[in-house]
RNA sequence: GGGGGGAUACCAAAGUGGCCAACUGGGGCAGACUGUAAAUCUGUUGUCGUGAGACUUCGGAGGUUCGAAUCCUCCUCCCCCCA
């Protein structure tokens, strides 16, 4: 491996990151490692309790994958282990623990989508529950004495559920020392994570120090906020765009992030070059619409290809600013000379989940039929031979009726 | 081991015998507006029914009552305090 000179590298990986600790220590290491032409080992450990990945998972993937490019080793951890004990990061409540075989499950899931964004032939893939799982209870006492319980409470996350009465199980104690174990184990020289993980990276360091090694350097990457541009992106606050979506979607989503946003996201769940990125910033600022398209256009490129990218463009070109029916819009045919409650017609090809919604909808106006509102919940439509309908429930479910 | 508090719709949270399909906020949905699926404003938000209305819902199971989310009994789960 010839590895690039260390500031080189460092560029690359001080993109988008918010805090290295401590960043010398990140140096000295590289410069070893050029030296001695030996790659360092970039550990990134997965939770495998929600498979389906989204933008914000990208980010620290990314970076995984940047360090892959600089020719460091790859290691992810799928946390088998530890997703039974469940993360107490930023919950406000104790995580359900898995199974061994709903992790397993997990755990495939997540590895076929993570590998769209790393380099496969390039990562070392290993579960913790390998060697975690091997510890006996003695080991465990020993690990955790390490750790102080006034280390542990001065936790935001935990110092709050204490204070709002919360359940803080003593497992979830044990986390930031499991994942601390899975550092000694590997000896790993880097842990990536985000911002939410400091501590739990930290306690690695010091795990590592009490066996003798040299300790691992922490990077933060910072949680990408969602499309609703003030909370973390995450499924369950639904503002976020999952990797495994259709291209259509991924556009529409990506676009209707807050303009404030659209160098960050640039930054750090793209694949633009460094150079391009500092033209960016001052183009996001002048004409965001215009920039706001050019992202919308990269992320979904990255994901489902260039031909897919502009297809998207072009749908939503059509169905959200011109407002007109898209050319995949499901069809529905009816015998000709049949007269049919619209009603039924919209239940019967679920667009809304009940009449109630329907009917209401219906009188805000938000169906029409070839342009035209209908109100009236009892509106029959007959269908007379050849003739074809355009159908709109709600801001973006089209449909079309043929008669024939 | 002892004492106290709690469980309400997607979430948070009022309601403590009829005016409750249930205040309010968030979220969702729709309309207007917009470069946008953003922001803002307005409306709406159990199911069935064109409608009148009917039915189901307030942790679970029973009971009292003309009538219960509200009262009683038992059960399940959770939190706090003291030891």
């Amino acid at each position: 491996m010839n590895f690039k000179p260390v500031d080189e590298q460092l560029a690359v990986i001080k993109r988008g990151t918010v805090e290295i600790v401590p960043e010398q220590e990140l140096i000295e290491k590289l410069k070893k490692s050029k030296k001695e032409n030996k790659s360092l080992k970039i550990k990134l450990g997965v939770d495998p309790t929600r498979p389906d990945l989204h933008l914000g998972h990208s980010v620290i993937l990314r970076k995984l994958r940047q360090f892959q490019d600089l020719g460091h080793e790859a290691i992810l951890i799928i946390g088998g282990f530890t997703a039974m004990i469940g993360d107490p990061t930023g919950q406000n409540k104790t995580r359900p623990a898995l199974s061994l075989e709903e992790v397993q499950e997990n755990a495939e899931t997540y590895i076929s989508q993570a590998q769209k964004i790393l380099d496969e032939s390039k990562t070392t893939l290993v579960n913790n529950v390998d060697w975690l799982g091997d510890m006996t209870f003695m080991d465990v006492v020993q690990l955790s004495s390490k750790l102080t319980v006034a280390r542990m409470i001065e936790r935001d996350d935990f110092s709050k559920r204490f204070e709002n009465n919360e359940p803080i199980s003593v497992h979830e104690f044990l986390y930031p020392l499991a994942q601390g174990q899975d550092s000694v184990h590997l000896k790993s020289d880097v842990e990536l994570g985000g911002t939410d993980q400091k501590f739990n990276l930290l306690v690695g360091r010091d795990l590592q120090k009490t066996d003798g090694q040299e300790p691992q350097v922490c990077l933060m990457m910072p949680l990408l906020v969602g499309t609703d541009g003030s909370m973390k992106m995450s499924k369950s606050y639904d503002n976020y765009i999952g990797i495994d979506e259709p291209a259509n979607d991924m556009y529409g989503k990506a676009l209707s992030i807050p303009d404030e946003l659209i160098y960050t996201y640039f930054e750090l769940v793209t694949d633009v070059s460094i150079e391009e990125l500092e033209s960016l910033k001052q183009k996001a600022e002048e004409d965001p619409r215009n920039t706001k398209h050019e992202l919308a256009h990269t992320i979904t490129r990255m994901y489902h290809g260039e031909k897919a990218a502009e297809a998207a463009r072009k749908h939503f070109e059509e169905t959200v600013i011109k407002k007109n029916i898209p050319d995949d819009a499901p069809e529905f045919h009816f015998e000709s000379g049949s007269t049919v409650r619209l009603l039924d017609i919209i239940s019967d090809a679920e667009m809304t989940s009940s009449n109630g919604e329907t009917k209401r909808m219906m009188k805000q106006g938000g169906v029409s039929l070839n342009e035209e509102k209908i109100k009236d919940p009892g509106f029959e439509v007959t269908f007379e031979n050849g003739k074809e309908y355009e159908l709109k429930v709600g801001k973006r479910n089209f449909a079309r009726l043929i008669s024939g």
